[in-house]
DNA sequence: GCCGGGCTTTTGTGATCACATTTGCCTCAT
DNA sequence: ATGAGGCAAATGTGATCACAAAAGCCCGGC
């Protein structure tokens, strides 16, 4: 989900279950589970690696955060009280220092964890769980293009979001979780 | 995911792998894959049943049914020929019959079969594996309340989505796949 | 120099096993 | 009759193994 991984990488079960101290029964049961999640692709032989997303299925996928995420921030806006909104600020100020190290996985971790500090006060399980299905199949692509194009500035429309979450704007606030979305994405495919 | 489970069914490794010629390896990787997708549940002591829903979380997940099939469905309107509108009302058809047999399992298989025929015009694998989740969550639940109404009449929401994609009209598309979508779910939980 | 065939190594699959935990039942005491 | 305690069966976990298929590699021929 971080991005730890570059696109195609290829991971083994015996080659994870070392890496974890364990035997391939539950190394093989854990990649398989992420199998399921699309967070891997499994060859025809069976074999396991990171998937290597088309621009069209990058574009799916943005297209459904764009639909996801603007709905979960709407939930979460009548409970994002004063502490959750110093909480995000302090998440996105930490933004501003991985950038500045140059570091692609701790941006990503950063950024999605303020989208999720959000989220997870909309009160909807499932819908987060989702949205995270949908990170983690993005988190390899996110990284290579990150990576290549050196991310210099922190996330402008932060600061939007978190206009919109003190006034209690909710068009506003689903407006610029959309544009934050895509924006990040739509200069990657481009 | 068509309610041949009940909600609360209890399943073991060993019991799936006999119903399926196999040693409990296999099984184990099957089922704990469902469970990665939410269409089974873990207890904190590893067994494996099938999910009891909370009012809430049957509001979430329609709530995404909600939102995700309109989007599938305008996507695939532009593709819609005949020979698709037409496929569809073979399929509409085949639910009269269904409901007279009083067969809820058959009634689930159809309805959803009616859905997926559709998206699948719209040429986005990662949405329609994403509501396909969403379905294979409610299967047992859907099955119960439908089981437990004992549906006489075929969904007429139907009807308004076939005159939608044969007039090419984008937005009552949208709002007949949405109304037909939360109808359905609306009086289960009443 | 380059390509193809064959061999070795790697890898996934499914089965089986020992073990710890949990579940469910049965019995007995109150 | 009821509840608690204890015992036996059932269950999940992780390890290991044999096997087949795939992948990679090396060598030889053109």
């Amino acid at each position: 989900m971080h991005g730890e991984l570059t696109p195609g990488a290829a991971l083994t079960l015996r080659g994870v279950g070392n890496q974890f101290g364990v035997s391939m029964t539950p190394a093989r049961e854990a990649v398989r589970r992420l199998v399921a999640e699309g967070a891997l692709t499994l060859s025809s032989s069976g074999r396991v690696s990171t998937p290597e997303l088309s621009q069209d299925r990058i574009e799916e996928l943005a297209a459904l955060r764009a639909l996801l995420e603007p709905e979960l921030a709407a939930r979460a806006l009548p409970r994002a009280h004063l502490a959750l909104i110093d909480r995000l600020q302090t998440i996105n100020a930490g933004i501003a220092e991985v950038v500045s190290r140059k570091d692609a996985v701790g941006y990503i971790r950063t950024n999605l964890e303020f989208h999720r500090t959000l989220y997870l006060r909309a009160q909807a399980p499932a819908m987060l769980a989702m949205i995270e299905t949908v990170w983690l199949q993005l988190g390899p692509t996110m990284r290579a293009l990150y990576g290549r194009l050196g991310r210099t500035e922190p996330p402008k429309h932060h600061h939007d979001i978190l206009a919109a979450l003190k006034a209690g704007d909710e068009p506003s606030l689903r407006l610029s979780v959309r544009t934050d979305v895509t924006q990040g994405l739509r200069l990657l495919v481009a």
